[in-house]
DNA sequence: CTGAAAGCGCTTACAG
DNA sequence: CTGAAAGCGCTTACAG
């Protein structure tokens, strides 16, 4: 038997007073006397009064849950995003509720159109490629490129970029593969963008994959472009540096002796291959944060505005560099080389 | 300016009704002549109506929403079980609340205190190691191991282990090393259970790694053991066959030429590395709908059970073995074995 | 087969 | 500073 909970009337008979006055007390509105208003959340916390919020959304229109939609959950990042903006929500007091896109933008349309019918405040989205979220009726956050119209908050793609960039000419690199899997993806524009930048002084060459599996005889085939001089892959995810390390570890080029792999993400496997990768992370507490703290803005004065704009909008990237062996796992943001990464000075 | 979505007594106006009839037509109890239903209807999409979930939460007492509590989702495998969860619930028509546990024991029971103020009809928890989730006041769907008690529903870890032992035997594997890193884990204790029955004929050694890390030169040392003669690992999960991968490669030692690895899971990045790793996968989208179907049967009765019992518990599990080159990606859930996996015939 | 009425548990003007 | 009253939008006995 689910035993019911107290509700406010409740507290209110205990206390010989009007609900008025609890909900008054308890929402912390100062309308209340200080002794009463203690005494109140007293017999509240005694009686373990959780306030009903389906009766409260009723009356204020207002649910306290959001809505998460990804484009795809299976998206090697969505743990990443999930877990920083659940931190962030619960943080807020806000619950979360989730929605997968499930690849298509018929089903993100139908996926928002779920969580609007669920009574969600308000949305953080993040978009499927080119899509443009409109008049949903609700304030919505959009995590994108910085270069993307729209977009509420982000990280420094192309900035992060430039760090690694910076590294591997640091090392010594001059003939640098770039690797993208989708020639109209903003932010791996941004990224190779800003990798670019820094090697100008070599030679950089991109490979988009769009349609071709890498590791794919027929495709791509790291080992060739390793044969023809080139000394570090970059590649826009952490998902690719390991199809490229691995391909390479298979056909025997050994990394980082021989050649330079590194990726962007952090994913949860970059620090347990061998050579551990080299990769470029992004803060995400921090966009989720902001992300949260603007819708939070936007849902609580009413706002008309649909996307929702943030003062700070731009978070930074840190490089991070691990070596792999030792005692336990050491990270470093600052560019300091260990033996055993997966890039390293061109013939050390 | 958001406009206000159309309510009941709309509807009921425009046909000159009650809203009374109007309920009952929506929500198809058939108390209402078929005629007078369609009209009902055909108004209701007319207008673009959608109930107001707060209110029917408040009036009936449920929310239509669902807690998905997960130990941690930096856990790999939560990708997956979220999408399956979230996929079983939006057919069955509800919402799903995520909450991470965070780790600890305290931050789960917050996580489902959590949930449950946020009135959430009932959860499903993938509990924490040795957690027992008790009395919290709405029912509960548990996923774990066949062996653990209290379970809903899982999948058969033993037999998919067995799968893979009796797969590694017919290659001709005679001394296989087995992996873990939790000793008190039920399901990797059944994963490697199964492993072992297989492989009884051969030789087998089982090395956990608690709190050991892997690829760490002061602990575990793939090569030496296959300096040894061992000629297969087999770990409880991909992350953990990824690690032995590449420290293998990284060594010199070929896969799966030389030595076989596999892992459990089907990580995304499981048919991403060179050579493709051989895995154990279970049914996500047949254990989540099992899940949700128990807990919404539960939520209908209103069943005082508190966690919920699956008619069908177990869920089988299946061996995927990939080629790793050719145009596409290919799977195969029989013991086929292609060239360019990660385990191979001994000495071939 | 259809409707009038009550009520789910809050919050919010409004009055005192 | 405190309270009486109305109402958020539904659903559900109950009566006709």
């Amino acid at each position: 038997m689910q035993q019911r909970p107290p509700k406010l009337s409740e507290i209110a008979e205990r206390l010989d007073i009007s609900a008025a006055t609890v909900s008054n007390a308890l929402s912390g509105k100062g309308r209340v006397s200080a002794d009463l208003a203690r005494r109140i959340r007293q017999v509240a916390d005694d009686l373990g009064y959780v306030p009903s919020l389906s009766a409260r959304a009723l009356r204020t229109g207002l649910t306290g849950v959001i809505g998460l939609v990804l484009p795809d959950i299976g998206n090697p990042l969505f743990p990443q995003i999930a877990q920083a903006i659940e931190n962030a929500a619960t943080d807020a007091g806000l619950g979360v509720l989730i929605a997968d896109s499930r690849g298509s933008i018929k089903a993100q349309t139908e996926a928002i159109r779920h969580l609007k019918d669920h009574g969600v405040d308000g949305m953080i989205v993040v978009p499927r490629r080119g899509t443009r979220v409109a008049n949903i009726g609700c304030p919505v956050a959009m995590i994108d490129s910085p270069s993307t119209p729209g977009n509420t908050v982000s990280a420094d793609h192309w900035g992060g970029g430039f760090l690694l960039g910076e590294h591997l000419a640091a090392l010594g690199h001059r003939k640098v593969l770039l690797i993208g899997n989708n020639h109209d993806s903003i932010v791996q524009n941004d990224r190779l963008g800003g990798v670019r930048a820094a090697l100008s002084s070599g030679t950089t060459e991109t490979v988009w994959l769009d349609s071709v599996s890498l590791a794919d005889g027929a495709g791509f085939d790291a080992t060739r472009w390793y044969a023809r001089g080139f000394t570090a892959f970059v590649t826009v995810s952490d998902l690719q540096a390991l199809k490229v390390l691995t391909h390479l570890q298979d056909a025997g080029v050994s990394v980082p002796a021989m050649a330079s792999v590194s990726g962007f993400d952090d994913l949860m496997f970059a620090s347990a291959v061998t050579p551990a990768l080299t990769t470029v992370r992004m803060d995400m507490p921090a966009v989720a944060a902001i992300a949260i703290g603007a819708l939070k803005q936007a849902i609580e004065t009413r706002a008309d505005a649909d996307t929702v704009q943030a003062a700070q909008d731009r978070v930074a990237m840190t490089l991070v560099i691990r070596r792999s062996t030792g005692p336990a796992q050491q990270e470093e943001s600052e560019k300091i080389t260990f033996t055993r990464t997966s890039e390293g000075e061109l013939n050390p």
